[in-house]
DNA sequence: GCCTCCATGTAACACGTTACATGATTCG
DNA sequence: CGAATCATGTAACGTGTTACATGGAGGC
């Protein structure tokens, strides 16, 4: 249920066609909350129907014709009570682990590319994210606005910085002397806990 | 295309009926990859039919009764060329920092009291990590397979201690003088660019 | 016999992903 | 007028989520 109230986000901060705002999503906040712009589409269809927004009547409704949309007082409440109400984190799911995971029952062929593939992706995010930082973020400017995205920024920027320890950590980890050798015996415990519980 | 992937990697380690796997996922493979019985029953079937893994002779298959699985050679080539090749990050999806950027517009209500019952989870999930890196991981047993799960362990550790950090300065931001007045202008410009490009 | 727990499963829906279709506009 | 681009959409599918159904085994 978060899309939708990514949408009206976007839509409060700028009344915006369908392609505007995928666009816009991929510059900022699509980096929390990626949405393709068929998603996008069938967002705006339900959130129409469902009278938290509304088309300016300024576009025809004809197909291929830009239609832009505005939040209605009902999108405006209904995004406050979900930006306000608790939420439990949802745990992670992350592949890189799990295949991480299965390199210890079947062999680690190829795992350190990928391991230096990731970390010079994950450089390249938090580069990016310093830049934009630095251009929308100087010192002063301290709206209470500003500070909000400044912090979700921020969070982007730990966790690119995250990644690239705990990869620079594996990589010297499986570099070391023993760890390199081939498929592990079949058969052996438990996952995480070799000794039960 | 992941979960089934999961599942082969715990039915290497250990041959199990979906039941067991399903509580297996709840204390290892799940911390990074969670999945319901429902999820694992169904992957089962296709990888029983895609001819992956099979059935024990010795379980009927009467309903309501046991059925244990093992990895045929077909699936453990399967996983290992799944695990070897390359795979990008998936981008972030995290609705915490997408509610953070909605309080940016229809206001910080509440934001404060969820941002420490976030960081007071994660402080419990960093703990029960801790816990299990000392059960499982002690000097010492230091085969290749340890050396893995323990990394992708420690992955879990900087992952929950990176939001951990994060949150504290989330808090120490929004507690500052002048960051809690009430909901901020409207129709203020693009979201982390109000600098545009 | 009844309740509880173990175990396997069905059904329906929500959401994300990928590929493709179609109309309008602009520019050479 | 033809091609490229802008813009909105359809369709089909994979996976995750939630609620519920069914059968067997053991204890009281």
């Amino acid at each position: 249920m978060s899309l939708p109230h990514a949408i009206l986000t976007a839509l409060l901060e700028k009344p915006s066609s369908g392609l505007e705002l995928t666009r816009r999503f991929d510059k900022s906040i699509g980096f929390f909350w990626p949405a393709t712009h068929q998603q996008i589409y069938r967002e705006l269809g339900k959130l129409e129907q469902a009278g938290l927004i509304r088309a300016l009547p300024s576009a025809q409704p004809t197909r291929g014709q830009k239609k832009e949309y505005e939040v209605l007082p009902a999108g405006r409440a209904e995004l406050t009570s979900w930006a306000s109400g608790p939420q439990d984190p949802k745990p992670v799911r992350d592949a890189l682990l799990l295949r991480m995971r299965a390199a210890a029952v079947v062999g680690t062929e190829g795992l350190e590319a990928e391991l230096r593939r990731h970390l010079d992706l994950h450089r390249q995010q938090l580069a990016h994210y310093d830049a934009i930082e630095k251009r929308d973020f100087p010192p002063g400017k301290d709206t209470t606005e500003n500070r909000l995205r400044h912090l979700v920024l921020r969070g982007g920027i730990h966790l690119e910085s995250f990644w690239i320890t705990w990869l620079e950590e594996a990589l010297t980890e499986i570099g070391r002397p023993d760890a390199l050798r081939q498929p592990p015996s079949p058969g052996s415990d438990d996952p995480v806990s070799p000794s039960g519980a």
